[in-house]
DNA sequence: GTTATATTTGAACAAATGCTCAGATAAGGA
DNA sequence: TCCTTATCTGAGCATTTGTTCAAATATAAC
Protein backbone atom coordinates (compact mmCIF):
# COMPACT_ATOMS: atom_id res chain seq x y z
CA UNK A 1 0.00 0.00 0.00
CA UNK A 2 2.22 3.17 -1.09
CA UNK A 3 -0.96 5.49 -1.98
CA UNK A 4 -1.57 8.20 0.96
CA UNK A 5 -3.57 10.40 -0.51
CA UNK A 6 -7.48 10.28 -1.50
CA UNK A 7 -8.80 10.93 -4.80
CA UNK A 8 -12.51 11.80 -5.60
CA UNK A 9 -13.90 9.55 -8.53
CA UNK A 10 -17.23 9.56 -10.55
CA UNK A 11 -19.72 6.92 -9.90
CA UNK A 12 -22.77 6.65 -11.08
CA UNK A 13 -22.81 10.15 -10.70
CA UNK A 14 -21.90 10.91 -7.07
CA UNK A 15 -18.11 11.46 -6.54
CA UNK A 16 -16.89 8.66 -4.14
CA UNK A 17 -13.96 9.37 -1.99
CA UNK A 18 -11.15 7.03 -2.11
CA UNK A 19 -7.41 6.03 -2.42
CA UNK A 20 -6.59 2.84 -3.44
CA UNK A 21 -8.86 2.27 -6.52
CA UNK A 22 -7.45 -0.74 -7.54
CA UNK A 23 -7.92 -2.65 -4.30
CA UNK A 24 -11.64 -1.63 -4.56
CA UNK A 25 -11.74 -2.36 -8.16
CA UNK A 26 -10.62 -6.34 -6.97
CA UNK A 27 -12.93 -6.36 -4.08
CA UNK A 28 -15.71 -5.30 -6.03
CA UNK A 29 -14.53 -8.08 -8.77
CA UNK A 30 -13.71 -11.01 -6.26
CA UNK A 31 -17.29 -10.17 -3.58
CA UNK A 32 -19.97 -12.93 -4.38
CA UNK A 33 -23.05 -12.10 -6.18
CA UNK A 34 -25.49 -9.94 -4.13
CA UNK A 35 -28.16 -12.63 -3.94
CA UNK A 36 -25.39 -15.10 -2.37
CA UNK A 37 -24.40 -12.25 0.04
CA UNK A 38 -27.73 -11.66 1.35
CA UNK A 39 -28.03 -15.40 1.74
CA UNK A 40 -25.02 -15.45 3.71
CA UNK A 41 -25.88 -12.87 6.37
CA UNK A 42 -29.43 -13.74 6.82
CA UNK A 43 -27.71 -17.35 7.75
CA UNK A 44 -25.08 -15.61 10.34
CA UNK A 45 -27.81 -13.75 11.39
CA UNK A 46 -30.53 -16.59 12.22
CA UNK A 47 -27.51 -18.19 13.76
CA UNK A 48 -26.22 -15.14 16.07
CA UNK A 49 -29.61 -15.33 18.33
CA UNK A 50 -28.26 -16.98 21.44
CA UNK A 51 -31.44 -19.10 21.79
CA UNK A 52 -31.57 -20.31 17.99
CA UNK A 53 -27.97 -20.91 17.99
CA UNK A 54 -28.36 -23.16 21.20
CA UNK A 55 -31.07 -24.86 19.45
CA UNK A 56 -28.61 -25.83 16.33
CA UNK A 57 -26.04 -26.93 18.81
CA UNK A 58 -29.15 -29.29 20.99
CA UNK A 59 -30.25 -30.37 17.23
CA UNK A 60 -26.82 -31.80 16.62
CA UNK A 61 -27.53 -34.73 19.08
CA UNK A 62 -30.50 -35.67 17.36
CA UNK A 63 -34.05 -35.12 16.75
CA UNK A 64 -35.95 -32.81 19.63
CA UNK A 65 -39.80 -31.60 19.84
CA UNK A 66 -40.38 -28.06 20.17
CA UNK A 67 -41.73 -28.62 23.86
CA UNK A 68 -38.38 -30.14 24.63
CA UNK A 69 -36.38 -27.34 22.97
CA UNK A 70 -38.69 -24.82 24.90
CA UNK A 71 -37.59 -26.99 28.24
CA UNK A 72 -34.02 -26.71 26.95
CA UNK A 73 -34.02 -22.63 26.15
CA UNK A 74 -36.45 -21.39 29.24
CA UNK A 75 -38.04 -19.71 26.78
CA UNK A 76 -42.48 -20.56 25.51
CA UNK A 77 -43.17 -23.02 23.15
CA UNK A 78 -44.36 -20.27 20.88
CA UNK A 79 -41.08 -18.34 20.98
CA UNK A 80 -39.33 -21.85 19.91
CA UNK A 81 -41.69 -22.29 17.36
CA UNK A 82 -40.87 -18.60 16.11
CA UNK A 83 -37.04 -19.71 16.32
CA UNK A 84 -38.07 -22.91 14.31
CA UNK A 85 -39.73 -21.64 11.46
CA UNK A 86 -36.79 -19.10 10.86
CA UNK A 87 -34.57 -21.54 10.88
CA UNK A 88 -36.73 -23.95 8.64
CA UNK A 89 -37.19 -21.39 6.13
CA UNK A 90 -33.18 -20.86 5.85
CA UNK A 91 -32.71 -24.46 5.09
CA UNK A 92 -31.57 -24.62 8.38
CA UNK A 93 -33.15 -27.41 10.07
CA UNK A 94 -36.14 -29.72 8.94
CA UNK A 95 -38.93 -32.11 10.65
CA UNK A 96 -41.01 -34.70 10.83
CA UNK A 97 -44.50 -35.33 12.50
CA UNK A 98 -45.11 -38.04 14.86
CA UNK A 99 -48.61 -37.68 15.66
CA UNK A 100 -48.98 -34.66 17.62
CA UNK A 101 -46.00 -33.75 17.75
CA UNK A 102 -43.26 -32.51 15.21
CA UNK A 103 -39.64 -33.89 15.70
CA UNK A 104 -37.21 -31.30 13.99
CA UNK A 105 -33.22 -32.15 12.78
CA UNK A 106 -30.66 -30.54 10.80
CA UNK A 107 -31.36 -30.04 7.91
CA UNK A 108 -27.68 -31.61 6.57
CA UNK A 109 -24.37 -32.73 7.50
CA UNK A 110 -23.17 -29.46 6.33
CA UNK A 111 -25.24 -27.28 8.89
CA UNK A 112 -22.85 -29.67 11.76
CA UNK A 113 -20.05 -29.07 10.13
CA UNK A 114 -20.68 -25.44 10.18
CA UNK A 115 -20.88 -25.21 13.68
CA UNK A 116 -18.15 -27.19 14.73
CA UNK A 117 -16.07 -25.39 12.73
CA UNK A 118 -17.35 -22.34 14.68
CA UNK A 119 -16.89 -23.37 18.12
CA UNK A 120 -13.18 -24.77 16.84
CA UNK A 121 -12.18 -21.41 15.68
CA UNK A 122 -13.41 -20.02 19.17
CA UNK A 123 -10.92 -22.21 20.97
CA UNK A 124 -8.36 -21.14 18.57
CA UNK B 1 -38.12 -41.61 20.09
CA UNK B 2 -41.08 -43.48 21.89
CA UNK B 3 -42.25 -40.75 24.19
CA UNK B 4 -45.84 -39.66 23.21
CA UNK B 5 -46.63 -37.50 26.50
CA UNK B 6 -45.39 -35.01 27.82
CA UNK B 7 -44.91 -34.77 31.75
CA UNK B 8 -44.46 -32.01 34.31
CA UNK B 9 -40.66 -32.06 35.81
CA UNK B 10 -39.73 -29.85 38.76
CA UNK B 11 -36.96 -27.81 37.94
CA UNK B 12 -35.48 -24.95 39.96
CA UNK B 13 -39.03 -24.36 41.50
CA UNK B 14 -40.93 -24.26 38.50
CA UNK B 15 -42.92 -26.44 36.29
CA UNK B 16 -41.89 -27.62 33.07
CA UNK B 17 -43.39 -29.21 30.30
CA UNK B 18 -41.21 -32.10 28.18
CA UNK B 19 -41.83 -35.07 26.91
CA UNK B 20 -37.79 -36.57 26.49
CA UNK B 21 -36.09 -36.05 29.89
CA UNK B 22 -32.94 -37.70 28.89
CA UNK B 23 -32.82 -36.15 25.83
CA UNK B 24 -32.84 -32.63 27.12
CA UNK B 25 -30.51 -33.87 30.12
CA UNK B 26 -28.52 -34.97 26.93
CA UNK B 27 -28.58 -31.85 25.27
CA UNK B 28 -27.53 -30.07 28.31
CA UNK B 29 -24.32 -31.75 29.11
CA UNK B 30 -23.54 -31.08 25.75
CA UNK B 31 -23.79 -27.48 25.44
CA UNK B 32 -20.98 -25.42 25.48
CA UNK B 33 -20.61 -23.30 28.77
CA UNK B 34 -23.02 -19.88 28.66
CA UNK B 35 -19.87 -17.54 28.02
CA UNK B 36 -18.47 -19.80 24.86
CA UNK B 37 -22.10 -19.62 23.81
CA UNK B 38 -22.58 -16.17 24.03
CA UNK B 39 -19.26 -14.89 22.44
CA UNK B 40 -20.21 -17.42 19.41
CA UNK B 41 -23.33 -16.12 18.89
CA UNK B 42 -21.91 -12.61 19.05
CA UNK B 43 -19.62 -13.73 16.05
CA UNK B 44 -22.44 -15.03 13.89
CA UNK B 45 -24.39 -11.65 15.09
CA UNK B 46 -21.22 -9.25 13.86
CA UNK B 47 -21.21 -11.28 10.83
CA UNK B 48 -24.91 -11.14 9.63
CA UNK B 49 -25.01 -7.81 8.72
CA UNK B 50 -24.41 -7.34 5.36
CA UNK B 51 -22.09 -4.08 5.57
CA UNK B 52 -20.15 -6.04 7.83
CA UNK B 53 -19.62 -9.16 6.18
CA UNK B 54 -18.53 -7.32 2.72
CA UNK B 55 -16.13 -5.56 4.75
CA UNK B 56 -14.50 -9.14 5.76
CA UNK B 57 -15.10 -10.37 2.74
CA UNK B 58 -13.28 -7.96 0.95
CA UNK B 59 -10.31 -7.68 3.76
CA UNK B 60 -9.59 -11.22 2.20
CA UNK B 61 -7.98 -10.12 -0.40
CA UNK B 62 -5.44 -7.86 2.12
CA UNK B 63 -5.70 -4.64 3.91
CA UNK B 64 -7.74 -1.89 2.88
CA UNK B 65 -7.92 1.85 4.45
CA UNK B 66 -11.14 2.91 5.75
CA UNK B 67 -12.08 5.31 2.99
CA UNK B 68 -11.82 2.54 0.56
CA UNK B 69 -14.08 0.37 2.37
CA UNK B 70 -16.50 3.27 2.29
CA UNK B 71 -16.45 3.33 -0.75
CA UNK B 72 -16.81 -0.15 -1.34
CA UNK B 73 -19.81 -0.44 0.60
CA UNK B 74 -21.67 2.96 -0.31
CA UNK B 75 -21.79 3.93 3.01
CA UNK B 76 -20.07 7.40 5.33
CA UNK B 77 -16.38 6.52 6.71
CA UNK B 78 -18.39 6.77 9.98
CA UNK B 79 -20.33 4.17 9.46
CA UNK B 80 -17.66 1.59 8.28
CA UNK B 81 -15.46 2.99 11.56
CA UNK B 82 -18.41 2.05 13.80
CA UNK B 83 -18.73 -1.47 12.12
CA UNK B 84 -14.95 -1.98 12.34
CA UNK B 85 -14.81 -1.39 15.40
CA UNK B 86 -17.12 -4.07 16.48
CA UNK B 87 -15.51 -6.45 14.18
CA UNK B 88 -11.83 -5.76 16.16
CA UNK B 89 -13.15 -6.14 19.53
CA UNK B 90 -14.78 -9.24 18.49
CA UNK B 91 -10.92 -9.86 17.17
CA UNK B 92 -11.82 -10.75 13.72
CA UNK B 93 -9.76 -7.78 11.90
CA UNK B 94 -7.16 -6.06 13.54
CA UNK B 95 -5.01 -2.57 12.24
CA UNK B 96 -2.06 -0.95 11.61
CA UNK B 97 -1.33 3.41 11.17
CA UNK B 98 0.40 4.29 8.21
CA UNK B 99 0.57 7.90 8.78
CA UNK B 100 -2.95 9.42 8.78
CA UNK B 101 -4.78 6.73 7.47
CA UNK B 102 -5.53 3.23 9.36
CA UNK B 103 -5.09 -0.27 7.22
CA UNK B 104 -7.66 -3.18 8.71
CA UNK B 105 -6.97 -7.04 8.26
CA UNK B 106 -8.34 -10.37 9.10
CA UNK B 107 -7.10 -10.55 12.17
CA UNK B 108 -6.08 -14.43 11.21
CA UNK B 109 -6.30 -16.98 8.79
CA UNK B 110 -8.89 -18.82 11.20
CA UNK B 111 -11.37 -16.16 10.01
CA UNK B 112 -10.93 -16.25 6.51
CA UNK B 113 -11.23 -20.05 6.86
CA UNK B 114 -14.09 -19.93 8.72
CA UNK B 115 -15.73 -17.35 5.94
CA UNK B 116 -14.56 -19.88 2.84
CA UNK B 117 -16.15 -22.55 4.73
CA UNK B 118 -19.74 -20.72 5.10
CA UNK B 119 -19.21 -19.68 1.64
CA UNK B 120 -18.44 -23.39 0.76
CA UNK B 121 -21.58 -24.94 2.43
CA UNK B 122 -23.72 -22.26 0.71
CA UNK B 123 -22.70 -23.89 -2.53
CA UNK B 124 -23.27 -26.98 -1.34
C1' DG C 1 1.52 28.16 14.99
C1' DT C 2 -2.63 27.14 10.95
C1' DT C 3 -4.94 24.26 7.77
C1' DA C 4 -6.25 19.96 5.57
C1' DT C 5 -7.07 15.04 5.61
C1' DA C 6 -8.32 10.44 7.82
C1' DT C 7 -10.55 8.47 11.28
C1' DT C 8 -13.09 8.11 15.66
C1' DT C 9 -16.68 9.07 18.97
C1' DG C 10 -21.32 9.83 21.07
C1' DA C 11 -26.02 11.20 20.58
C1' DA C 12 -30.29 10.75 18.20
C1' DC C 13 -33.60 8.24 15.77
C1' DA C 14 -35.93 5.23 12.52
C1' DA C 15 -36.06 0.36 11.45
C1' DA C 16 -35.65 -4.35 12.69
C1' DT C 17 -35.79 -7.96 16.16
C1' DG C 18 -37.49 -11.41 19.60
C1' DC C 19 -40.57 -12.14 22.99
C1' DT C 20 -45.38 -12.83 24.98
C1' DC C 21 -50.13 -13.25 24.55
C1' DA C 22 -54.49 -14.82 22.66
C1' DG C 23 -56.51 -17.34 19.39
C1' DA C 24 -56.22 -20.82 15.49
C1' DT C 25 -55.03 -25.44 13.70
C1' DA C 26 -53.96 -30.34 13.84
C1' DA C 27 -54.12 -34.84 15.74
C1' DG C 28 -55.54 -38.40 19.39
C1' DG C 29 -58.50 -40.41 22.69
C1' DA C 30 -63.07 -40.79 25.16
C1' DT D 1 -69.28 -35.73 19.06
C1' DC D 2 -66.26 -33.14 22.72
C1' DC D 3 -62.04 -32.57 25.20
C1' DT D 4 -57.15 -32.53 25.62
C1' DT D 5 -52.50 -31.95 23.92
C1' DA D 6 -48.84 -30.11 20.67
C1' DT D 7 -47.77 -26.75 17.70
C1' DC D 8 -48.47 -22.66 14.86
C1' DT D 9 -49.76 -17.88 13.70
C1' DG D 10 -50.36 -12.81 13.87
C1' DA D 11 -50.56 -8.71 16.54
C1' DG D 12 -48.56 -5.83 19.96
C1' DC D 13 -44.68 -4.04 22.29
C1' DA D 14 -40.26 -3.23 24.44
C1' DT D 15 -35.44 -3.75 23.24
C1' DT D 16 -31.77 -3.73 20.08
C1' DT D 17 -29.57 -2.31 15.89
C1' DG D 18 -27.35 0.41 12.13
C1' DT D 19 -27.11 4.65 10.24
C1' DT D 20 -26.39 9.70 10.04
C1' DC D 21 -24.85 13.92 11.94
C1' DA D 22 -21.86 16.99 14.43
C1' DA D 23 -18.00 17.42 16.96
C1' DA D 24 -13.50 15.46 18.64
C1' DT D 25 -8.67 13.30 17.65
C1' DA D 26 -4.66 12.29 15.15
C1' DT D 27 -1.29 12.98 11.82
C1' DA D 28 0.82 15.55 7.94
C1' DA D 29 2.02 19.62 5.33
C1' DC D 30 2.84 24.35 5.34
Amino acid sequence: MVARKSKLIDEEGCQVKMVHLNRVRQARRDEPPAAELNRLAELYKAMGDPNRLRILLALRGGEMCVCDLAALTGVSDSAVSHALRRLKDLALVNNRRDGQMLYYSLDDHHVSQLLAASLDHMNH
